[in-house]
RNA sequence: GCCGAGGUAGCUCAAUGGUAGAGCACGUCAUUGGUAAUGACGCGACAAGAGUUCAAUUCUCUUUCUCGGCUCCA
């Protein structure tokens, strides 16, 4: 049996007392299984329509059973026994579970006389210790049983369970503040996005706000990777279906739109990857060890029909745009192409405020040897470059066994927001299908012909993905190098409008690419501040007759408050220093 | 796609089997202002379709979209 800590006893004794309240409450109702999760528990339940109203009854009933003091006890039964006590209660899935157990014996928990449940350990010792401040049934959910989606679709109840009331608050105010931070609600309330009913689901559409945003997110990266030898392609987004004959995906990929049927041509298809475009492009040219490595990107939008119930907000979406990439070289280059890539994912997350990430080494299972392609000896290259380069950057990494993609393996990075909240951000890929199927060669230094390696990457992953992620890291409030507006000018009142104007040229003369706007709305000068508050503007500008006489401006930032009166030469200077740090 | 909950004005939210209310936003006018909301007036909505009913935003069904999960994510 494996070790269990005290809150894990906790919320399993819980996912045990939450079975024994429905089976009070819904008789008929059949047990599936009741694990631990991150803080709380839940169990499956066959045969259970319930909706949120009926969780404060089961809860109840559960912090009844609870109040009597019973003791969990334990006891071993042969399987046999404990499969024909199911059968008799009618209980089909405890009566799988044993049997895909193959064990001889199954562990059978009791509080007080009542029977309670199939379990394999782990819980408290008595009902009494069970911090009932601490714990709250929170919703109810569809799942399948054990997980596939042929299964049969059980009823859920998800539970939260702490050690004390305060640590239970503590997590409902958190949510709340993720909810506070959520891309959506901000896409809308800061102008940025929006998604149309007659447009449809999973295509969001962007506001000036918000293009700009990706626009110089993307610009940023493009930048980056040009200063590193990465050279721009462009490729269109539909193509013939035979494209994905050769490279596998038409057989493989199950969430491609239906092609377009062309009457006396070809189907062709909207593109859902980028790959198969990168490699008919390497293969229209001759090749020679000296052209290599070959560091092709593009950004570009892939449409995937998502299935409906998958798309939330930008984070899953139809159409997503990538930073691609792909290199090809020869297999002696991969660590120093993977290293070149490191350099520039530590930098981007550097100035993107991502501190705090971890890189998974996604592997083989050495186990399941038939599962991958290609030869061993080109995956111990790989995998030990892989290995050799993040050891050497002094990044936080972690082996995964049977991570690796079936044409090789790769490199994820999962990063954590201000919340604590884990999302996986940049891949690098290794691969050996896809050279291998296009046929991809190149001129080696003794003048035959070689097979090179690609290496996919990207850094965003996607960019209305990695927008969300911005949105919610920062709460909206970016820092002023992303800000879409990024100086608000309020004139006192409109006598000042055109000071107001001179001095956002002035500005403009200073950094042409600066956005700053005068807000020219006749409003008082309290309201437009209070927009712009509202708006996570960086900087406030405010002009009236004090500045227009004395040469000077007010600014307002979003954070510090009132700074005071400034020259508009310390305030660009400012603001350009800022800038160019990404603060 | 599956289970469950929802869709009222651009946004946030009311009410109702019998003419759908408000705040913000927007428009017009007045006001000319000093660091988080100036005032008055005005414009504006029951997701779509079908059914039940004398009458449907309200009840039923279908479609669609959103949300919480499940599954999936090459």
């Amino acid at each position: 049996m494996q070790k269990t800590t005290e809150i894990e006893n906790i919320r399993h004794s819980f996912a045990h007392l939450l079975a024994a309240s429905v089976q009070k409450c819904y008789p008929k109702a059949q047990l599936g299984i009741g694990p631990v999760i991150e803080n709380g528990f839940y169990y499956d339940f066959g045969n259970l329509q319930i909706t949120d109203e009926e969780l404060p009854r089961i809860e109840k009933e559960m912090r009844a059973i609870a109040s009597q003091d019973l003791p969990f006890k334990k006891e071993l039964w042969p399987s046999s026994k404990a499969a024909a006590h199911f059968k008799k209660e009618k209980q089909p899935y405890k009566v799988e579970l044993i049997k895909d157990l193959k064990t001889q014996k199954v562990g059978m928990v009791y509080t007080g006389n009542a029977f309670l449940d199939l379990c394999r350990g782990g819980h408290v010792k008595n009902t009494k210790e069970l911090p009932l401040e601490g714990f709250a049934l929170n919703k109810v959910a569809g799942a399948y049983w054990r997980g596939d989606e042929k299964n049969p679709m059980l009823t859920r109840v998800y539970g939260l369970a702490f050690l004390t009331k305060k640590e239970l608050e503590e997590h409902i105010r958190q949510e709340e503040e993720a909810q506070k931070r959520d891309h959506r609600k901000l896409g809308k309330d800061l102008g940025l996005f929006t998604i149309i009913d007659e447009i449809g689901p999973g295509l969001p559409l962007f506001y000036p706000k918000g293009a700009v945003l990706r626009r110089t997110v993307e610009n940023y990266i493009i930048e980056e990777q040009e200063k590193r030898g990465y050279v721009p392609i462009w490729i269109p987004h539909i193509t013939k279906g035979k494209l994905y004959k050769i490279s596998g995906h038409l057989d493989k990929f199950d969430a491609m739109y239906p092609p377009m049927k062309l009457k006396g041509e070809d189907d062709y298809y909207v593109k859902p990857m980028n790959c198969p475009h990168f490699m008919m492009l390497y293969k229209t040219l001759l090749h020679s060890y000296r052209d290599l490595p070959l560091r092709y990107t593009a950004t570009t939008t892939n449409y995937r029909y998502e299935k409906s119930g998958e798309l939330s907000g930008l984070t899953r979406v139809r159409a997503l745009t990538q930073d691609d990439c792909h290199v090809f070289c020869a297999p002696e280059d991969i660590e120093s192409e993977i290293r070149l890539m490191l350099d520039m994912i530590q930098k981007v997350y550097e100035d993107f405020g991502f501190h705090d990430f971890w890189v998974r080494i996604s592997l083989r299972d050495p186990k399941k040897r038939q599962q991958y392609i290609g030869f061993p000896k080109n995956w111990n290259i790989a995998e030990n470059a892989l290995r050799t380069v993040i050891q050497n950057t002094g990044m936080k990494w972690a082996e995964a066994l049977g991570e690796a993609a079936f044409y090789g393996p790769k490199l994820d990075f999962m990063m954590k927001d201000v919340l604590g909240r884990e999302w996986q951000l940049s891949t690098i890929q290794l691969d050996f299908n896809l050279p291998e199927r296009f046929e991809l060669e190149y001129t080696n230094s003794e003048g035959k012909k070689a097979r090179p390696v690609v290496i996919h990457r990207a850094i965003l992953g996607s960019t209305e993905r990695f927008l969300a992620i911005l949105i919610e890291h920062y709460a909206g409030a970016f820092p002023l190098w992303l800000a879409p507006e990024q100086v608000w000018i309020l004139p006192i009142s409109d006598k000042f409008l055109a000071f107001a104007k001179k001095i956002r040229e002035e500005l403009l003369q200073k950094d042409r690419n600066l956005r700053v706007i005068v807000r020219e709305e006749n409003e008082t000068l309290g309201k437009k501040i209070r927009e712009g508050q509202i708006q996570k503007i960086p900087y406030l500008v405010i002009v009236g007759e004090k500045e227009e006489q004395q040469g000077t401006i007010s600014v307002r930032d979003r954070q510090k408050g009132d700074l005071g009166q400034t020259t508009l030469e310390a305030f660009s200077n400012m603001v350009a220093e800022q800038i160019q740090r990404r603060q």
